[in-house]
DNA sequence: AATAAAACTGACTGTGTAGTCAGTCAGTCA
DNA sequence: TGACTGACTGACTACACAGTCAGTTTTATT
Protein backbone atom coordinates (compact mmCIF):
# COMPACT_ATOMS: atom_id res chain seq x y z
CA UNK A 1 0.00 0.00 0.00
CA UNK A 2 2.91 2.49 0.45
CA UNK A 3 5.80 1.97 -2.08
CA UNK A 4 7.63 4.04 -0.72
CA UNK A 5 8.28 6.85 -3.34
CA UNK A 6 6.05 5.96 -5.95
CA UNK A 7 4.91 8.88 -8.76
CA UNK A 8 1.65 8.90 -7.39
CA UNK A 9 2.93 10.07 -4.10
CA UNK A 10 4.35 12.60 -5.36
CA UNK A 11 2.18 13.69 -7.39
CA UNK A 12 0.19 14.12 -4.26
CA UNK A 13 2.83 16.07 -2.58
CA UNK A 14 2.72 18.45 -4.87
CA UNK A 15 -1.00 18.52 -5.67
CA UNK A 16 -1.25 19.44 -1.51
CA UNK A 17 1.03 22.13 -1.62
CA UNK A 18 -0.28 24.05 -4.37
CA UNK A 19 -4.01 23.45 -3.55
CA UNK A 20 -3.06 24.61 0.03
CA UNK A 21 -1.08 27.56 -1.20
CA UNK A 22 -3.10 28.69 -4.33
CA UNK A 23 -6.35 27.42 -4.41
CA UNK A 24 -7.80 24.90 -6.22
CA UNK A 25 -8.79 26.99 -9.29
CA UNK A 26 -5.38 28.66 -9.31
CA UNK A 27 -4.13 25.34 -9.70
CA UNK A 28 -3.73 23.79 -13.22
CA UNK A 29 -2.86 20.11 -13.52
CA UNK A 30 -0.18 21.10 -15.87
CA UNK A 31 1.46 22.97 -13.18
CA UNK A 32 1.38 20.10 -10.32
CA UNK A 33 2.67 17.60 -13.59
CA UNK A 34 5.63 20.27 -14.50
CA UNK A 35 6.66 21.21 -10.79
CA UNK A 36 6.51 17.01 -10.09
CA UNK A 37 8.68 15.80 -12.99
CA UNK A 38 5.82 14.24 -14.98
CA UNK A 39 4.01 14.27 -17.92
CA UNK A 40 0.93 16.06 -17.81
CA UNK A 41 -1.27 12.61 -18.68
CA UNK A 42 0.60 10.66 -16.01
CA UNK A 43 -1.68 12.52 -13.31
CA UNK A 44 -4.67 11.78 -15.29
CA UNK A 45 -3.17 8.12 -15.28
CA UNK A 46 -3.07 8.08 -11.55
CA UNK A 47 -6.42 10.74 -10.73
CA UNK A 48 -9.28 10.33 -13.36
CA UNK A 49 -10.11 14.12 -12.59
CA UNK A 50 -8.58 17.36 -10.95
CA UNK A 51 -11.50 16.86 -8.07
CA UNK A 52 -10.58 12.98 -7.34
CA UNK A 53 -6.84 14.60 -7.40
CA UNK A 54 -8.48 16.96 -4.45
CA UNK A 55 -10.18 14.20 -2.96
CA UNK A 56 -7.10 12.57 -2.54
CA UNK A 57 -5.33 15.19 -1.15
CA UNK A 58 -7.96 16.32 1.79
CA UNK A 59 -8.22 12.39 2.78
CA UNK A 60 -4.58 12.44 3.23
CA UNK A 61 -4.94 15.21 5.04
CA UNK A 62 -7.54 13.90 7.51
CA UNK A 63 -5.62 10.47 8.08
CA UNK A 64 -2.60 13.06 8.84
CA UNK A 65 -4.16 14.72 11.31
CA UNK A 66 -5.55 12.23 12.68
CA UNK A 67 -2.32 10.54 13.25
CA UNK A 68 -1.28 14.02 15.15
CA UNK A 69 -4.73 13.61 17.57
CA UNK A 70 -3.50 10.03 18.37
CA UNK A 71 -0.14 10.88 19.00
CA UNK A 72 -1.25 13.88 21.26
CA UNK A 73 -3.65 11.60 23.23
CA UNK A 74 -1.77 8.92 24.14
CA UNK A 75 1.34 11.62 24.81
CA UNK A 76 -0.23 14.24 26.75
CA UNK A 77 -1.36 13.60 30.27
CA UNK A 78 -3.38 16.30 32.48
CA UNK A 79 -4.18 16.43 36.17
CA UNK A 80 -7.91 18.12 35.33
CA UNK A 81 -10.23 18.97 32.64
CA UNK A 82 -9.33 22.33 32.52
CA UNK A 83 -5.71 21.65 32.04
CA UNK A 84 -6.46 19.52 29.41
CA UNK A 85 -8.58 21.63 27.63
CA UNK A 86 -5.79 24.51 27.49
CA UNK A 87 -3.36 21.78 26.31
CA UNK A 88 -5.91 21.06 23.44
CA UNK A 89 -6.06 24.51 22.73
CA UNK A 90 -2.31 24.59 22.77
CA UNK A 91 -1.99 22.00 20.74
CA UNK A 92 -4.72 22.77 18.08
CA UNK A 93 -2.35 25.70 17.90
CA UNK A 94 0.56 24.49 17.31
CA UNK A 95 -0.45 22.10 15.33
CA UNK A 96 -2.00 24.83 13.31
CA UNK A 97 1.17 26.32 13.07
CA UNK A 98 3.02 22.95 12.09
CA UNK A 99 0.67 22.45 9.45
CA UNK A 100 0.30 25.91 8.45
CA UNK A 101 -0.05 25.27 4.62
CA UNK A 102 -2.23 22.29 5.05
CA UNK A 103 -4.51 23.82 7.30
CA UNK A 104 -5.25 26.90 4.68
CA UNK A 105 -6.81 23.89 2.93
CA UNK A 106 -9.37 23.97 5.45
CA UNK A 107 -9.54 27.52 5.56
CA UNK A 108 -10.64 27.88 1.75
CA UNK A 109 -14.02 28.17 0.54
CA UNK A 110 -13.93 25.49 -2.01
CA UNK A 111 -13.63 21.92 0.29
CA UNK A 112 -17.02 23.12 1.46
CA UNK A 113 -19.03 24.00 -1.90
CA UNK A 114 -17.41 20.48 -3.06
CA UNK A 115 -19.02 19.07 0.17
CA UNK A 116 -22.26 20.20 -0.69
CA UNK A 117 -22.18 17.69 -4.03
CA UNK A 118 -19.90 15.20 -2.71
CA UNK A 119 -20.64 13.53 0.29
CA UNK A 120 -17.29 11.78 0.61
CA UNK A 121 -15.49 15.60 0.60
CA UNK A 122 -18.71 15.89 3.31
CA UNK A 123 -17.47 12.87 5.28
CA UNK A 124 -13.33 14.23 5.10
CA UNK A 125 -14.64 17.73 6.72
CA UNK A 126 -16.70 16.06 9.10
CA UNK A 127 -14.16 13.52 10.28
CA UNK A 128 -11.45 16.26 10.77
CA UNK A 129 -13.95 18.40 12.82
CA UNK A 130 -15.27 16.03 14.85
CA UNK A 131 -12.30 14.23 15.87
CA UNK A 132 -11.31 18.28 17.09
CA UNK A 133 -14.42 18.64 18.79
CA UNK A 134 -14.67 15.26 20.32
CA UNK A 135 -11.10 16.35 21.69
CA UNK A 136 -12.25 19.46 23.11
CA UNK A 137 -15.67 17.75 24.32
CA UNK A 138 -13.60 15.00 26.27
CA UNK A 139 -11.87 17.57 27.94
CA UNK A 140 -14.69 19.08 29.18
CA UNK A 141 -16.77 15.91 30.31
CA UNK A 142 -13.05 15.03 32.20
CA UNK A 143 -13.38 18.54 33.73
CA UNK A 144 -16.90 18.39 34.39
CA UNK A 145 -16.05 14.74 36.82
CA UNK A 146 -13.26 15.93 38.96
CA UNK A 147 -15.00 19.26 39.45
CA UNK A 148 -12.66 21.76 37.67
CA UNK A 149 -15.41 22.77 34.99
CA UNK A 150 -18.83 23.73 35.50
CA UNK A 151 -21.89 22.48 33.84
CA UNK A 152 -22.23 23.10 29.98
CA UNK A 153 -23.79 21.64 27.65
CA UNK A 154 -20.17 19.43 26.97
CA UNK A 155 -21.08 19.37 23.16
CA UNK A 156 -22.19 22.87 22.39
CA UNK A 157 -19.73 24.50 24.69
CA UNK A 158 -16.72 22.08 22.57
CA UNK A 159 -18.40 23.31 19.32
CA UNK A 160 -17.98 27.15 20.93
CA UNK A 161 -14.35 26.74 22.12
CA UNK A 162 -13.26 24.83 18.91
CA UNK A 163 -14.59 28.17 16.61
CA UNK A 164 -13.22 30.53 18.52
CA UNK A 165 -9.46 28.71 18.60
CA UNK A 166 -9.66 28.34 14.80
CA UNK A 167 -11.27 31.49 14.22
CA UNK A 168 -8.14 32.71 15.93
CA UNK A 169 -5.81 30.81 13.59
CA UNK A 170 -7.44 31.75 10.59
CA UNK A 171 -7.36 35.65 11.54
CA UNK A 172 -3.30 34.73 11.43
CA UNK A 173 -3.71 33.25 7.87
CA UNK A 174 -5.69 36.52 6.85
CA UNK A 175 -2.77 38.82 7.33
CA UNK A 176 -5.24 41.47 8.78
CA UNK A 177 -4.67 41.19 12.42
CA UNK A 178 -1.83 39.60 14.42
CA UNK A 179 -3.01 36.14 16.64
CA UNK A 180 -0.02 35.34 18.12
CA UNK A 181 -0.40 38.29 21.07
CA UNK A 182 -3.92 36.94 22.03
CA UNK A 183 -3.20 33.90 22.92
CA UNK A 184 -2.65 34.30 26.95
CA UNK A 185 -6.32 36.15 26.34
CA UNK A 186 -7.72 33.28 24.81
CA UNK A 187 -6.65 30.85 27.66
CA UNK A 188 -7.88 33.25 29.89
CA UNK A 189 -11.13 33.81 28.11
CA UNK A 190 -11.51 29.67 27.88
CA UNK A 191 -11.12 29.33 31.44
CA UNK A 192 -13.30 32.07 32.24
CA UNK A 193 -16.31 30.60 29.84
CA UNK A 194 -15.72 26.55 31.87
CA UNK A 195 -15.24 27.48 35.62
CA UNK A 196 -17.59 29.08 38.13
CA UNK A 197 -14.78 30.66 40.46
CA UNK A 198 -12.34 33.58 39.68
CA UNK A 199 -9.41 32.78 38.78
CA UNK A 200 -5.68 34.56 38.09
CA UNK A 201 -4.02 34.30 35.10
CA UNK A 202 -1.37 31.75 34.71
CA UNK A 203 1.87 31.70 32.63
CA UNK A 204 0.84 29.78 29.14
CA UNK A 205 2.70 27.84 26.88
CA UNK A 206 3.67 28.56 23.68
CA UNK A 207 2.93 31.50 21.90
CA UNK A 208 3.08 30.70 18.25
CA UNK A 209 2.61 32.88 14.54
CA UNK A 210 4.94 35.75 14.10
CA UNK A 211 3.64 37.03 10.63
CA UNK A 212 3.88 40.60 9.78
CA UNK A 213 0.23 42.15 10.63
CA UNK A 214 -1.06 44.95 12.19
CA UNK A 215 0.01 45.08 15.84
CA UNK A 216 -3.27 45.88 18.85
CA UNK B 1 -23.30 60.83 -8.29
CA UNK B 2 -26.51 58.36 -8.40
CA UNK B 3 -28.37 58.47 -11.35
CA UNK B 4 -30.90 56.29 -10.21
CA UNK B 5 -31.01 52.94 -11.76
CA UNK B 6 -27.60 53.19 -14.45
CA UNK B 7 -26.45 50.62 -15.89
CA UNK B 8 -23.98 50.51 -14.18
CA UNK B 9 -25.56 50.11 -11.06
CA UNK B 10 -27.10 47.10 -11.98
CA UNK B 11 -23.70 45.52 -13.26
CA UNK B 12 -22.46 46.11 -9.59
CA UNK B 13 -25.82 44.52 -8.21
CA UNK B 14 -25.36 41.35 -10.12
CA UNK B 15 -21.86 41.01 -9.37
CA UNK B 16 -22.87 41.48 -5.84
CA UNK B 17 -24.54 38.61 -6.35
CA UNK B 18 -22.35 36.50 -8.52
CA UNK B 19 -19.15 36.99 -6.62
CA UNK B 20 -21.12 36.25 -3.42
CA UNK B 21 -22.55 33.45 -4.15
CA UNK B 22 -20.22 31.45 -7.32
CA UNK B 23 -17.21 33.40 -5.84
CA UNK B 24 -14.85 35.28 -7.98
CA UNK B 25 -13.39 32.72 -10.12
CA UNK B 26 -16.51 30.58 -10.44
CA UNK B 27 -17.94 34.03 -12.19
CA UNK B 28 -17.32 35.03 -15.77
CA UNK B 29 -17.83 38.24 -17.07
CA UNK B 30 -20.20 36.97 -19.92
CA UNK B 31 -22.46 35.66 -17.32
CA UNK B 32 -22.93 39.07 -15.42
CA UNK B 33 -23.60 40.52 -19.01
CA UNK B 34 -26.34 38.16 -19.67
CA UNK B 35 -27.71 37.89 -16.26
CA UNK B 36 -27.55 42.14 -16.24
CA UNK B 37 -28.86 42.15 -19.92
CA UNK B 38 -26.04 44.04 -21.15
CA UNK B 39 -23.59 43.33 -23.51
CA UNK B 40 -20.31 41.88 -22.93
CA UNK B 41 -18.59 44.61 -23.55
CA UNK B 42 -20.39 47.70 -21.87
CA UNK B 43 -19.15 45.95 -18.16
CA UNK B 44 -15.60 47.11 -19.26
CA UNK B 45 -16.66 50.16 -20.53
CA UNK B 46 -17.55 50.71 -16.42
CA UNK B 47 -15.20 48.97 -15.22
CA UNK B 48 -11.74 48.10 -16.47
CA UNK B 49 -11.16 45.05 -15.31
CA UNK B 50 -12.47 42.30 -13.64
CA UNK B 51 -10.45 42.72 -10.41
CA UNK B 52 -11.99 46.40 -10.55
CA UNK B 53 -15.44 45.54 -10.81
CA UNK B 54 -14.90 43.13 -7.72
CA UNK B 55 -13.15 46.20 -6.05
CA UNK B 56 -16.19 48.18 -6.46
CA UNK B 57 -18.23 45.67 -5.33
CA UNK B 58 -16.41 45.04 -1.88
CA UNK B 59 -16.03 49.01 -1.64
CA UNK B 60 -19.81 48.88 -2.04
CA UNK B 61 -20.07 46.48 0.48
CA UNK B 62 -18.21 47.94 3.03
CA UNK B 63 -20.61 51.25 2.47
CA UNK B 64 -23.58 49.06 3.18
CA UNK B 65 -22.12 47.75 6.44
CA UNK B 66 -21.35 50.68 7.97
CA UNK B 67 -24.59 52.70 7.34
CA UNK B 68 -25.92 49.55 9.16
CA UNK B 69 -23.83 50.21 12.15
CA UNK B 70 -24.85 53.62 11.99
CA UNK B 71 -28.17 53.04 12.25
CA UNK B 72 -27.75 50.43 15.14
CA UNK B 73 -25.68 52.54 17.18
CA UNK B 74 -28.27 55.56 16.78
CA UNK B 75 -31.29 53.36 17.28
CA UNK B 76 -29.99 50.69 20.33
CA UNK B 77 -29.83 52.25 23.93
CA UNK B 78 -28.19 49.95 26.43
CA UNK B 79 -28.43 50.41 30.33
CA UNK B 80 -24.76 48.21 31.28
CA UNK B 81 -21.71 47.84 28.83
CA UNK B 82 -22.55 43.53 29.27
CA UNK B 83 -25.93 44.94 27.83
CA UNK B 84 -24.40 46.29 25.16
CA UNK B 85 -21.66 43.49 24.54
CA UNK B 86 -25.05 40.94 24.20
CA UNK B 87 -26.69 43.36 22.00
CA UNK B 88 -23.84 43.55 19.34
CA UNK B 89 -23.53 39.64 19.05
CA UNK B 90 -27.13 39.85 18.36
CA UNK B 91 -27.23 42.61 15.92
CA UNK B 92 -24.26 40.52 14.08
CA UNK B 93 -26.07 37.57 13.93
CA UNK B 94 -29.56 39.56 12.78
CA UNK B 95 -26.92 41.46 10.04
CA UNK B 96 -25.34 38.79 9.01
CA UNK B 97 -28.43 36.90 8.40
CA UNK B 98 -29.90 39.14 6.68
CA UNK B 99 -27.31 40.27 4.56
CA UNK B 100 -26.25 36.22 4.29
CA UNK B 101 -25.39 36.48 0.70
CA UNK B 102 -23.43 39.09 0.87
CA UNK B 103 -21.31 38.15 4.16
CA UNK B 104 -20.18 35.11 2.65
CA UNK B 105 -17.81 37.71 0.43
CA UNK B 106 -16.04 38.22 3.83
CA UNK B 107 -16.03 34.08 4.10
CA UNK B 108 -14.58 33.52 0.90
CA UNK B 109 -10.37 33.60 0.65
CA UNK B 110 -10.00 35.45 -2.37
CA UNK B 111 -10.80 38.85 -0.66
CA UNK B 112 -7.79 38.37 1.66
CA UNK B 113 -5.27 36.83 -1.34
CA UNK B 114 -6.18 40.14 -3.59
CA UNK B 115 -5.50 41.93 0.36
CA UNK B 116 -1.86 40.74 -0.12
CA UNK B 117 -1.30 42.45 -3.47
CA UNK B 118 -3.49 45.42 -4.03
CA UNK B 119 -3.51 48.07 -1.24
CA UNK B 120 -7.04 49.05 -1.64
CA UNK B 121 -8.70 45.72 -1.21
CA UNK B 122 -7.37 45.20 2.09
CA UNK B 123 -7.86 48.57 3.28
CA UNK B 124 -11.64 47.94 2.52
CA UNK B 125 -11.52 44.65 4.79
CA UNK B 126 -9.78 46.40 7.23
CA UNK B 127 -12.04 48.95 7.58
CA UNK B 128 -14.71 46.27 7.88
CA UNK B 129 -12.97 44.32 10.19
CA UNK B 130 -12.09 47.77 12.36
CA UNK B 131 -16.03 48.71 12.47
CA UNK B 132 -17.50 45.31 14.04
CA UNK B 133 -13.87 45.37 16.38
CA UNK B 134 -14.38 48.73 17.51
CA UNK B 135 -18.62 48.71 18.01
CA UNK B 136 -17.32 45.92 20.40
CA UNK B 137 -14.78 47.29 22.02
CA UNK B 138 -16.41 50.57 22.74
CA UNK B 139 -19.69 48.27 24.65
CA UNK B 140 -16.80 46.88 26.48
CA UNK B 141 -15.09 50.34 27.45
CA UNK B 142 -18.79 51.51 28.47
CA UNK B 143 -19.21 48.68 30.66
CA UNK B 144 -15.45 48.65 32.48
CA UNK B 145 -16.41 52.09 33.30
CA UNK B 146 -20.48 50.97 34.67
CA UNK B 147 -18.96 47.92 36.56
CA UNK B 148 -20.78 45.11 34.27
CA UNK B 149 -17.45 43.91 33.11
CA UNK B 150 -14.41 42.86 34.52
CA UNK B 151 -11.10 44.42 33.83
CA UNK B 152 -9.43 43.00 30.60
CA UNK B 153 -7.42 44.03 27.47
CA UNK B 154 -10.70 46.00 25.45
CA UNK B 155 -8.53 45.73 22.42
CA UNK B 156 -7.96 41.97 22.83
CA UNK B 157 -11.07 40.80 24.02
CA UNK B 158 -12.94 42.70 21.64
CA UNK B 159 -11.26 40.91 18.61
CA UNK B 160 -11.59 37.70 20.48
CA UNK B 161 -15.31 38.16 20.88
CA UNK B 162 -15.78 39.12 17.09
CA UNK B 163 -13.60 36.12 16.50
CA UNK B 164 -16.19 33.61 17.85
CA UNK B 165 -18.80 35.04 16.79
CA UNK B 166 -18.02 35.68 13.06
CA UNK B 167 -16.92 31.79 13.44
CA UNK B 168 -20.08 30.66 14.56
CA UNK B 169 -21.70 32.59 11.04
CA UNK B 170 -18.81 30.80 9.58
CA UNK B 171 -20.17 27.58 10.95
CA UNK B 172 -23.66 28.09 9.61
CA UNK B 173 -22.71 29.24 6.05
CA UNK B 174 -20.42 26.06 5.86
CA UNK B 175 -23.17 24.02 6.50
CA UNK B 176 -21.31 21.26 8.26
CA UNK B 177 -23.01 21.85 11.59
CA UNK B 178 -26.17 24.33 12.98
CA UNK B 179 -24.42 27.71 14.23
CA UNK B 180 -28.44 28.19 15.55
CA UNK B 181 -28.80 26.18 18.37
CA UNK B 182 -26.04 27.35 19.84
CA UNK B 183 -26.70 31.14 20.19
CA UNK B 184 -28.24 31.14 23.99
CA UNK B 185 -24.46 29.11 24.47
CA UNK B 186 -23.06 31.64 23.05
CA UNK B 187 -24.29 34.56 24.92
CA UNK B 188 -23.84 32.73 28.03
CA UNK B 189 -20.05 32.18 27.21
CA UNK B 190 -19.72 36.02 26.46
CA UNK B 191 -20.90 36.60 29.75
CA UNK B 192 -18.77 34.23 31.09
CA UNK B 193 -15.45 35.90 29.77
CA UNK B 194 -16.36 39.48 30.49
CA UNK B 195 -17.76 39.15 34.03
CA UNK B 196 -16.32 38.48 37.40
CA UNK B 197 -19.26 37.00 39.27
CA UNK B 198 -21.68 34.11 38.60
CA UNK B 199 -24.58 34.65 36.74
CA UNK B 200 -27.67 32.50 35.63
CA UNK B 201 -28.86 32.43 31.88
CA UNK B 202 -31.27 35.28 30.73
CA UNK B 203 -33.69 34.63 28.38
CA UNK B 204 -32.24 35.29 25.22
CA UNK B 205 -33.20 37.69 22.30
CA UNK B 206 -33.01 36.09 18.90
CA UNK B 207 -31.99 32.98 17.08
CA UNK B 208 -31.60 32.95 13.49
CA UNK B 209 -30.34 30.59 10.82
CA UNK B 210 -32.31 27.72 9.88
CA UNK B 211 -30.15 25.77 7.44
CA UNK B 212 -30.29 21.55 7.26
CA UNK B 213 -27.37 20.54 9.05
CA UNK B 214 -26.01 18.36 11.66
CA UNK B 215 -27.65 18.45 14.55
CA UNK B 216 -26.06 18.61 17.98
C1' DA C 1 13.84 -14.34 -24.51
C1' DA C 2 9.00 -13.82 -25.14
C1' DT C 3 4.86 -11.99 -23.49
C1' DA C 4 1.79 -9.41 -21.03
C1' DA C 5 0.50 -5.94 -18.00
C1' DA C 6 1.23 -1.63 -15.92
C1' DA C 7 3.22 2.90 -16.00
C1' DC C 8 3.99 6.68 -18.55
C1' DT C 9 4.12 10.20 -22.41
C1' DG C 10 2.95 14.53 -24.83
C1' DA C 11 0.55 16.17 -28.74
C1' DC C 12 -4.05 17.20 -29.39
C1' DT C 13 -9.10 18.63 -28.67
C1' DG C 14 -12.76 21.26 -27.16
C1' DT C 15 -14.32 24.61 -24.29
C1' DG C 16 -14.46 28.71 -21.59
C1' DT C 17 -12.86 33.30 -20.68
C1' DA C 18 -10.78 38.19 -19.95
C1' DG C 19 -10.18 41.75 -22.46
C1' DT C 20 -10.17 44.51 -27.19
C1' DC C 21 -11.90 47.26 -30.67
C1' DA C 22 -14.12 49.12 -34.68
C1' DG C 23 -18.21 50.70 -35.16
C1' DT C 24 -23.51 51.90 -34.00
C1' DC C 25 -26.71 54.83 -31.93
C1' DA C 26 -29.19 58.35 -29.25
C1' DG C 27 -28.84 62.69 -27.44
C1' DT C 28 -26.96 67.58 -27.21
C1' DC C 29 -25.51 71.83 -28.60
C1' DA C 30 -24.42 75.50 -32.09
C1' DT D 1 -28.66 70.33 -40.11
C1' DG D 2 -24.38 68.56 -38.87
C1' DA D 3 -20.54 67.93 -35.74
C1' DC D 4 -19.58 65.90 -31.46
C1' DT D 5 -19.90 62.93 -27.36
C1' DG D 6 -20.57 59.24 -24.22
C1' DA D 7 -22.96 54.90 -23.72
C1' DC D 8 -23.16 50.78 -25.63
C1' DT D 9 -22.48 46.57 -28.73
C1' DG D 10 -20.93 41.88 -30.01
C1' DA D 11 -17.71 39.65 -32.93
C1' DC D 12 -13.13 38.60 -32.29
C1' DT D 13 -8.41 37.43 -30.25
C1' DA D 14 -5.30 35.13 -27.55
C1' DC D 15 -4.73 32.06 -24.29
C1' DA D 16 -5.27 28.74 -20.50
C1' DC D 17 -6.96 24.61 -19.08
C1' DA D 18 -9.09 19.73 -18.11
C1' DG D 19 -9.19 15.76 -20.06
C1' DT D 20 -8.17 12.13 -24.09
C1' DC D 21 -5.70 8.77 -26.49
C1' DA D 22 -2.65 6.29 -29.49
C1' DG D 23 1.50 4.92 -28.81
C1' DT D 24 6.10 4.07 -26.08
C1' DT D 25 8.77 2.44 -22.23
C1' DT D 26 9.34 -0.15 -17.97
C1' DT D 27 8.57 -3.96 -15.06
C1' DA D 28 7.09 -8.50 -13.78
C1' DT D 29 6.23 -13.22 -15.10
C1' DT D 30 7.05 -17.57 -17.28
Amino acid sequence: MHPPHSRKEAILQTATMFFSEKGYQDTSMSEIAKITGVADGTIFYHFKTKSELFLAVLKNFKEGIIRELEAFQNMAVFNTGLDMVEGTVSFYFSLADRMEDRFLLLHRHYPYKLAMKNPDCREHLEEIYTCFIDLFERAILKGQKDGSIREVHSKKQALLLFTLVDGLVRLGTYNLYKAGPLYSDLIDSCRCMLTNKQQETKPTFINPQNKRAHSL
